[in-house]
DNA sequence: TAGCTCGTTGGACAA
DNA sequence: TTTGTCCAACGAGCT
């Protein structure tokens, strides 16, 4: 191998982004002060493959922003497919590269894997490595005064809130240090991220926003137009009051530090509801601490005493179906199920109305549920999606009492009053169907034989009936 | 240490 | 129409 280094390779995962990026700015000072050329590479590796469709869908276009990015900067994305480890050291041996970076992940299946990168790597002689960036705090540096996890979000809340998050950090200007020839990369639409995405992704287009910059601008609009009412807009589906950077944090297209940083000048001039975005933001924080400590978050339940109740695990059973298609005929549970179906995103209290529906008045094991929205949701997070599911479950930690079990029919009469949501996304039995819940069938697979000329299906249980169920089912307690 | 307080997001019912 | 209370019990986290 050469001692004379030339190329610094930095591996982009869920960190789509140049700027407040602590893990390419290392690369990049390290790659200037060794002369060496510095080369972005994306790796289409097995875990990635095991994406779900809309998620991987969405990470070919936040890829293909990134590209644009950086060849804005002199530089360009290397585009390679196979295990990680064996395209990095082909990668390092064709460009004469000694060191490889990446930014931290932390649900299992990534731990495993950057694990055994480094170790390989290491053994043939490359430095690997692994920055924070991904996280306002890593989730080992949170502890409670006896050393252990926290289990439960105030307290959480309570030990971060103080703590100095390191301002974001921008590349630095100038050249970006080059090679003598840019290493072969493959061609994004090659990799056909979008293959499995079986409704129309033309229609999901219409309603994502891709890339660093429309993350920021979205942040900048959401401070400076939606922050003041975000403590009730935030709970109203038919408000576009929420942040909507779920996309943008989960790969990476924003720096959490940059939102947190944002927030807190927000709190410093004492607009309302700056405090709860924070609060949002360390949810975020919470899943990522809840997933590394006990990855068995995303896999089982949290609490072992919930595998012996008596969820149903049947997936094709037709009220499953039929809560997928959006035709429980419950209108909040269904307008929430066709804007994810449409748009890849679902309002946060249509999230929890709908896992509710399914776990209690279904009574449907919550991992039904969460592979549904690991398939369906632009936004997919591991540790958010579930920690959620075990949340409105009742088997996660901090979860919800058993007898709390949403009724869609009251929550939509009180957050949705004018019935703006069941408006945009329902269109059966309407004379005048908006053009949104016309899109849905447009996007629907055929297969599913729908139409909006359909009647709008009776539901097959009751808010009251299925509640009643449910309260009987938890209070057995034979579980 | 042992006791105390509290727990993101609710619903039903009585007054 | 609005407001208060109860719906379990337990474990987390602090003092």
């Amino acid at each position: 191998m050469s001692s004379d280094p030339k190329a610094v390779l930095f591996w982009f995962r869920r960190d789509l982004r140049l700027s407040d990026h602590p893990g390419l700015s290392a690369a990049f000072a390290s790659a200037l002060a060794q002369g060496a050329a510095l080369i972005p590479v994306a790796i289409l590796d097995p875990e990635t493959e095991a994406l779900g469709a809309a998620p991987a869908w969405r990470l070919g276009q936040s890829l293909g922003a990134l590209q644009a990015d950086l060849e804005a900067r002199g530089a360009k994305l290397i585009l390679r497919r196979g295990d990680a480890q064996t395209v990095l050291q082909d990668l390092a041996a064709e460009t004469g590269a000694r060191e490889v970076h990446w930014q931290r992940l932390y649900d299992p299946a990534a731990i495993s894997r950057d694990s055994a990168v480094k170790a390989q790597l290491s053994a043939q002689g490359l430095a690997a490595h692994s920055h924070a960036g991904h996280l306002l705090h890593e989730p080992w540096t949170v502890e409670t005064k006896t050393g252990g996890m926290y289990r439960v979000y105030t307290p959480y809340w309570n030990a971060v809130k103080g703590r100095d998050v390191a301002a974001p950090v921008a590349l630095p200007e100038g050249a970006w240090p080059e090679p003598a020839h840019w290493p072969e990369s493959d061609d994004l639409a090659q990799w056909g991220l979008g293959a499995r995405m079986q409704r129309g992704a033309d229609i999901v287009s219409r309603h994502v926003r891709v890339g660093q910059q429309a993350a920021l601008d979205r942040l900048h609009d959401f401070a400076e137009r939606w922050i003041g009412d975000y403590v009730a807009n935030r709970d109203r589906p038919a408000v576009p009051g929420t942040s909507e950077l779920s996309a943008h944090l989960s790969l990476g297209e924003i720096g959490v530090r940059t939102a947190w940083a944002v927030g807190m000048a927000a709190l410093e001039q004492g607009r309302n509801g700056a405090e709860t975005f924070l609060k949002e933001l360390v949810w975020r924080e919470f899943a990522y601490h809840l997933m590394y400590h006990t990855p068995h978050l995303t896999s089982g339940n949290w609490r072992p005493e919930w595998d012996a109740f008596p969820w149903s695990t049947d997936e094709d059973d037709p009220a499953v179906l039929a809560w997928k298609q959006g035709r429980t005929g419950i209108p909040f549970v269904d307008a929430a199920m066709r804007q994810m179906y449409v748009t890849g995103t679902m309002h946060n209290r249509g999230r929890m109305i709908v896992a509710s529906w399914l776990t209690k008045h279904m009574m449907t094991h919550w991992k039904i549920g969460m592979r549904w929205f690991e398939s369906c949701l632009v936004d997919w997070d591991p540790a958010s999606n579930a920690m959620g599911w075990q949340w409105s479950a009742g088997s996660g930690p901090d979860a919800t009492p058993y007898f709390r079990v949403f009724n869609p029919v009251t929550q939509l009469a009180k957050f949705d009053p004018n019935g703006a949501y069941a408006d945009q996304w329902i269109a059966e039995g309407k004379g005048n169907p908006s053009e949104t819940a016309l899109s849905f069938f447009e996007a629907v697979p055929r297969s599913w034989g729908l139409s909006p000329d359909m009647a709008y299906p009776r539901p097959r249980i009751t808010p009251e009936a299925g509640r009643a169920r449910a309260l009987e089912a938890y209070k057995a307690r034979s579980f």
